[in-house]
DNA sequence: TTAATAGTGTCTTTGAGACAATATAAC
DNA sequence: GTTATATTGTCTCAAAGACACTATTAA
């Protein structure tokens, strides 16, 4: 049994996902996601299993949930295998230990191990679904970000233009961010710097439609 | 690797959850929930695995989803053991090929096999958030049902009174719903007899914060 | 000054929740 | 008729979304 890890980062208005060439069959030369296969002797349980997935890939304590589990005869030309699918955001500025950033808009031409691509779509699927009713997006961005940051995070991820005065009473009202006193400059007038106040996820009390609605 | 699932039915103003005696060590004598080991040879993925554990209890074609794995080497003391848990909503009236109904009440005071009691809180947990914001109460209802009917399975799910003008809004709106023109007839004004329109489950746009908000 | 983005005030619409009014059966 | 429950109409309030206005910096 194994875990598969679909790590997202946004980067230059684009998400972009974590993979790494395969090196030997099945598959060879194929793109996949960051993978373990469960150590029964070393991981005392999922969550520790993970994290050292996770550190192995350098992204130490990075937002994680689970997805879903996948198992079949056919996943595996080899025979029968189960894995559990995990989304983990991790900020733009993230090191790489190990593979490469893919954005999402060059996936249609890579050739993915397995049944990766699907797990990708769970996960994309997993993140867009909650991005319209919690503060999910937040993982994405970094240590210290601004409203227009967080709302152009969200915009991306919905592919929706959002509402400016109805975003920020929003993300206002759910209380999660604290504000740092420092300021983001640019050309522009500065805007406040945010962190976020518990490193969890806050869920709304009304979806988000976006411009449309 | 083994499935475990959590399959709730709505009787007498309380949820009521499936047990079966167990017959072997460990947890001889306790209580557990319907599970199976997954047969790499004869299943070819989780879904017909599922099915195969649901018809073994005759619980055919009722409402399942994946609620979530959980793996660790202390859950069974035989060993590392990773379980898949789902959750299965069957209308009142199921025949029961084995097993037993126990009302929710009546958990503290029994004794469950394994994690089970944790199993059983994780998707109690999935059913009641995700009442707030979708149809998936209507699964718990018989092939036919009247709206005042599916209003007290939210309220006993929920734990709250909904308002119900806002209510019969609300699920209108969703449009899942068609008359069967059948009446059902009391000692009162008969009520629209309802069915869903697909056995599925569908998202509100907002939440239903009941009575109190 | 202008350009550019940050942030807010106001209006409209939608839907939740409160509450009362009406409807329709059995008796 | 009375009783009991079903169903709907009206009101208020909260929040989304639209839109325009003000604020604050750099250049």
């Amino acid at each position: 049994m194994s875990l598969d890890v679909v790590v997202l980062r946004l980067r230059e208005e684009q998400i972009e996902l974590l993979l790494e060439r395969r090196e030997r069959p099945p598959f060879e030369g194929s793109l996949q996601l960051p993978a373990l296969r469960i150590d029964e002797e070393r991981d005392r349980d999922l969550e520790t299993a993970l994290d050292r997935l996770l550190a192995e890939w350098s992204l130490g304590d990075s937002y994680r949930e689970q997805v879903c589990s996948l198992g079949s005869r056919e996943r595996d030309p080899r025979g029968w295998s189960t894995t559990l699918v995990y989304l983990c955001l991790v900020p733009p500025t993230t090191d790489l230990a190990r593979g490469q950033w893919y954005p999402l808009q060059s996936l249609p031409a890579l050739r993915l191990a397995f049944d990766h691509i699907q797990l990708v779509a769970r996960a994309l699927e997993r993140l867009r679904v909650k991005s319209r009713y919690s503060t999910l997006p937040v993982h994405l961005l970094g240590e210290e970000f601004t409203l227009s940051e967080l709302q152009r995070a969200y915009e991306i991820i919905l592919q929706t233009p959002m509402n400016t005065a109805a975003f920020r009473k929003r993300i206002h009202r759910a209380e999660i961010l604290c504000d740092t006193g420092r300021k983001r400059t640019g050309k522009q007038r500065p805007a406040i710097l945010y962190r976020i106040e518990a490193p969890s996820c806050v869920l709304f009390d009304q979806v988000m439609n976006g411009a449309e609605g």
